[in-house]
DNA sequence: TATAAATTACCTATCGGTAGGTAGGTAGTG
DNA sequence: CACTACCTACCTACCGATAGGTAATTTATA
């Protein structure tokens, strides 16, 4: 792993605990073992470190899905395994979503970085809006920001009060 | 309104706007027309503050909610009036709700401060199911974790795409 | 030998917090 | 009433730490 992707890495994991403001470039040079001064020859500014992270991890979670019509062919539930992708996002990492805790403080963060936020959710509720069409519902855009909306809503309680049966109890069907 | 008051008063918009990190002491005692130092009189360290900001926004939030039965008596829907009160949040004061904002970055908040947030879902979660069972709901406590999940996260995606109508549509029944 | 990657050595700005002081008011006591 | 003691709500001045960022230089690699 270069010390760029550890550095950005690094940094996922801070975000994904305390949000933008939770990591410095002094902290991210001392956990890879490089000055700080050599994070802005990798990235310029931390506006840009911020949107390149928010960028790769929209990109990861997107290649992670799939396809909703493929994931149906192969006798899947694709809402299934988009709920999934949350799930081990709480309970194997034990962090939020990236894109969830940098939208809700979206007010506050640097242009290009509120920009790559904002692509995460339109990327994720188009994709949803599919599974919702392949799976023959009949509202799939109103399906879709439900989904994405109990998901995200219901990892942050499961963090808040540490206890990721919350997670369980909201996803559950019945 | 007395300085304390103020300073609560301006910790919670800019707290609600990017999160707890997101105020100093300088910038409230400066917007209040007092000297930072002064601050400290009033709050000995910034964790004091944080949870009494929280505290307040609790006691706050479930006063302006009232009881369930008492509602459902006066010919309201709670489940109603709780997301009224979700949808003013974001609509009027165009800003998350703090808790929100704070559960999110749970894991990087003092200890005082978590406490409170965590006051304020449990306190909810008691109030929502209290309110769907007045509603005949056979699982109240499914549906107090999924109501409050949907809220927040609807709310989030709604700031993030800087469009109420995604929180109007994930609210809306069919 | 060119380029990529990292270094040293800084800068300015701001952070939360502390020390010590003060003007003005309140409460208790002889 | 006068005096003492204490309190409230601030102030100025400063602390060490840390923030993001820059310029010039060195080291490593292809």
């Amino acid at each position: 792993m270069s010390k760029k992707e550890a550095l950005l890495k690094a940094a996922e994991n801070k975000v994904r605990l305390g949000g933008y403001s939770n990591f410095s470039f002094r902290e991210l040079a001392s956990e890879v073992g490089i000055k700080s001064a050599s994070v802005h020859y990798h990235f310029p500014t931390k506006a840009d470190l911020g949107a390149e992270l928010a960028h790769q991890y929209t990109n990861s979670f997107l290649a992670a899905l799939g396809e909703p019509n493929e994931l149906k062919a192969s006798g899947k539930n694709p809402i299934n395994v988009y709920t999934q992708l949350f799930r081990s996002a709480l309970v194997t990492d034990r962090k939020m979503c990236l894109c969830g805790l940098l939208g809700a403080e979206s007010d506050s963060l640097p242009d290009k970085v509120r920009l790559e936020v904002k692509r995460f959710f339109n990327e994720n509720l188009a994709w949803l809006a599919a599974a919702h069409l392949v799976n023959g519902d009949l509202n799939p855009t109103q399906s879709a920001i439900q989904t994405v909306s109990l998901l995200e809503g219901a990892m942050m309680i499961s963090k808040t009060l540490d206890d990721n049966s919350y997670f369980e109890l909201a996803t559950q069907l019945t």
